[in-house]
DNA sequence: TTTTGAGTTGTTCGA
DNA sequence: GTCGAACAACTCAAA
């Protein structure tokens, strides 16, 4: 057995179902942690700070982790080829090992890193790699439903067993290593710890509550219905696999029909992460363009984009969205399909700007799926969903809120609005506004557009395209 | 090669 | 209030 080798962190924070550090022990005695920061990524214009705090205070719980392995992390900043190379020699390190990922970014600084330098992809930052998913005659699907069919068809998921006492790393100490720097604290709302034992708590919470319950419950907007396992799963604090299987297993041990309708549910939610990280991979076009509709007649209109940004489109929902991005760096679902909906549809705003937007403020953040999920509601994206689907914000509203909950949450100028006009409040009487002290236009915004004109102005503006 | 059925998440209108 | 149809046309996936 050789002596030394590198496992090269990148979106795989976790020691627990890792198979790349799982062979790197098996290659080698002595293993050498390394995470390299990368100021492309840290300074690019869809980096943000919280994401990357959370990305700190995931190295540091990870570092714990390894020293009580006898081990720790060290920590590098540059050229991951370069840095990658120094380490090497400066180690003497036979192999590095890491886990594939498949953003056209990572694609293309891993192809340079592997025709340079000795290293062995394990393991896989999706559930299953791009490529191992794809139609009868080899061409990859870009319809989720025919997508998900065949990913369930094939193997179940299986996780090495997991082992009793690990055995240590003995990371050499002479080796220099930036300190992991000193994360901000995450602001005060931002509802996510990071690390490992953060993501299997939260993992085990969902697991013993709310999975049997997700159908019905993950689209109400002030419900923890959902699994809140999204800024893991974007750092690998918890390995898409074990949710997978985690998944497989809900259904199986389903106790009746809706509650093993719920966890498929999930499990679909995990498929749909695959699909659109293979829809990256086959077409990184997608990341610049439409991947249909090439000519669609936006608007763009910038102080409207600022309004939309700041949580004061005069729609509650839309803005209680934006605000609680503001607020938590993270968006439920349902409420990012509805502020979306408004940007790309109410206000013909580019899908671009608001993908941009997002990636600058989500904690969970992933091209990815962010960008799989602008154009699925801008009605650009893979599938061929019809363009004339144009949420109403104030029907989402009351029906993903009915009590405006979330909204005066959100939105607290909003608290004494009775629940009958909570998600319109500009059709409050004037004597409403005058009695309960909440002037529309004046202590909240009135609408920013007409919700039936801008819908009739977005259908003639997607008809048009040619 | 051709044919056929289908496509996450919605809204509105009129019976 | 509830329900079904219309909203368009296209492309995908599989038989």
């Amino acid at each position: 057995m050789s002596q030394t080798a590198i496992w090269w962190l990148r979106r795989d924070l976790r020691l627990e179902d890792n198979q790349a550090l799982q062979a790197a022990l098996e290659a080698a005695e002595t293993v050498i942690p390394v995470f390299i920061l990368d100021p492309r990524l840290l300074h690019s214009s869809y980096a943000s700070e919280v994401r990357s705090a959370f990305l700190f205070a995931g190295l540091q719980s990870l570092d714990e982790s390894l020293q009580a392995r006898g081990g720790r992390l060290i920590l590098r900043q540059g050229d991951p080829l370069a840095e990658l190379s120094r380490l090497r020699q400066e180690a003497d390190a036979h192999a590095i090992y890491a886990e594939p990922d498949y953003s056209p970014f990572a694609t293309r600084r891993d192809r340079q890193i592997e025709d340079a330098l000795p290293v062995h992809w394990v393991g896989s930052s999706a559930i299953r790699p791009p490529g191992t998913v794809l139609r009868g005659d080899g061409a990859p699907y870009t319809i989720y439903t025919p997508f998900s069919k065949a990913w369930k068809a094939l193997p179940e998921i299986q996780l090495p067993a997991r082992r009793g006492q690990a055995r240590p790393l003995n990371t050499p100490d002479n080796l220099a290593s930036l300190p992991i720097p000193n994360a901000p604290a995450l602001p005060a709302g931002v509802p996510f710890r990071a690390g490992e034992a953060a993501a299997r708590e939260r993992l085990e919470d969902f697991l013993s509550g709310m999975v049997y319950g997700y159908t019905s419950g993950r689209n109400q907007l002030d419900s923890q219905a959902t699994s809140g396992l999204s800024p893991y799963l974007r750092f690998g604090m918890l390995a898409p696999q074990r949710a997978a299987s985690e998944a497989s297993r809900a259904i199986a041990q389903a106790p009746d029909s809706l509650a093993r309708a719920s966890a498929e549910t999930w499990l679909n939610e995990l498929i749909w992460r695959d699909f659109y990280i293979h829809i990256l991979y086959h077409y990184p076009r997608v990341r610049r363009e439409n991947f249909r509709l090439p000519h669609v007649r936006w608007r763009n209109n910038p102080e409207q984009f600022q309004a939309w940004c700041a949580g004061q489109t005069g729609y509650p929902v839309v803005d209680a969205a934006q605000r609680a991005l503001a607020a938590e760096d993270w968006m439920h679902n349902r409420a990012r399909m509805i502020t979306a909906s408004f940007l790309t549809k109410d206000l013909l705003i580019d899908w671009r700007w608001g993908e941009r937007w997002f990636m600058q403020h989500l904690i969970d953040g992933d091209p990815a799926a962010n960008n799989g999920g602008w154009q699925w509601t801008a009605g650009t994206g893979t599938d061929a969903a019809p363009y004339f689907r144009i949420f109403n914000p104030v029907s989402q509203g009351m029906k993903h809120d009915p009590r405006g909950e979330y909204v005066r949450r959100w939105i607290p100028e909003l608290g004494a609005v009775p629940d009958e006009y909570i998600h319109e409040p500009w059709k409050m009487p004037s004597d409403l506004q005058h009695k309960i002290g909440v002037k529309i236009g004046q202590d909240y915004p009135a609408p920013l557009v007409d919700h039936a004109q801008a819908r009739a102005l977005a259908l003639e503006a997607y008809k048009a395209n040619g």
